[in-house]
DNA sequence: CCCTGATTCGC
DNA sequence: GCGAATCAGG
C-alpha cells in the first residue's frame, strides 16, 4: 500500500479527529500504526493541536504558566516558590495580563471520537433481564475499570455505567468477549434469545 | 499485558 | 519517503 492522496486525506482527518494511530491504521488498511505515525511526522502533524473541523469549540486554554509576575529576575532565597527554572525565556517580557487568581481550568481540551465498532449499549430496562444474568452484572460492574469513553479499544467492554449527566459515569471496560463490544456478563444482558425475552405481562 | 505516540535508521 | 524496531510512557 502507498501513501495516495486519498489515503493520506483519511490519515489527516482522523488523525485530527484525535483517532489513535492504530485505530487509524485499521481504517486504512494495509499499514500499521508505526507506519502511520511515520507518516504523521513526515506530514509535520504530530501536533495535534490544531482543530479542523469546526465542531464544538473547547477553549483552547493555552496555560502560559507563569504565577508569579514579578520577581522573577530577582530571586534571592526568599521565593519558596516553584523551584523550576522555567526554562529559558528568550522572549521578551509580556507580563501585562493578570490571570486571575483562578487558572480557570476548563476540562475538555480534547474532543475524541467515538470508538469504531457498534454504536453504543440500550440500556437495557432492568425489568427483563433473568435474574442471574442481572445478578452478575451487578457483581461484575462492582469490578469495572470505570473507563473513559476514550480509553475504550476493541477488546474492553463498552458497556456504560452509570448516569451520563453526572460524574458517576463510566463504561465497564473489563475484558471483551472477542468479537463482542462487552464483557461476558454484559453480552448475557445485551444479546438476548427472543425466546427468553418473551411475554411478562407485567 | 493492554495500549499510546516518538524516534531512529536501513532500506 | 517509508516503516519496523525500538524507546518511553500510561
Amino acid at each position: 500500500m502507498s501513501w495516495t492522496d486519498e489515503r493520506v486525506e483519511t490519515l489527516k482527518r482522523m488523525w485530527g479527529e484525535g483517532q489513535s494511530a492504530s485505530a487509524i491504521a485499521k481504517e486504512l488498511g494495509g499499514v500499521t500504526r508505526n507506519a502511520v505515525i511515520g507518516k504523521v511526522h513526515r506530514l509535520g502533524l504530530s501536533n495535534r493541536v490544531e482543530e479542523v473541523e469546526p465542531a464544538i469549540e473547547a477553549p483552547a486554554v493555552a496555560a502560559p504558566e507563569r504565577p508569579v509576575p514579578a520577581a522573577a529576575a530577582s530571586r534571592p532565597a526568599a521565593a519558596p516558590v516553584e523551584p523550576e527554572p522555567v526554562g529559558e525565556a528568550p522572549l521578551e517580557a509580556e507580563p501585562v495580563a493578570e490571570a486571575p487568581a483562578r487558572p480557570a481550568f476548563n476540562p475538555v481540551p480534547r474532543r475524541p471520537i467515538v470508538p469504531a465498532g457498534q454504536p453504543l449499549p440500550p440500556q437495557p430496562s432492568a425489568n427483563e433481564i433473568s435474574p442471574e444474568a442481572l445478578a452478575s452484572v451487578r457483581e461484575v460492574e462492582k469490578r469495572a475499570r470505570k473507563l473513559t469513553l476514550m480509553e475504550l479499544t476493541e477488546r474492553t467492554c463498552k458497556w456504560p455505567i452509570g448516569d451520563p449527566a453526572t460524574d458517576k459515569f463510566w463504561f465497564c471496560g473489563l475484558p471483551s468477549k472477542p468479537g463482542k463490544p462487552y464483557c461476558e456478563a454484559h453480552v448475557g444482558v445485551a444479546f438476548q434469545p427472543m425466546s427468553s425475552r418473551r411475554d411478562r405481562r407485567r
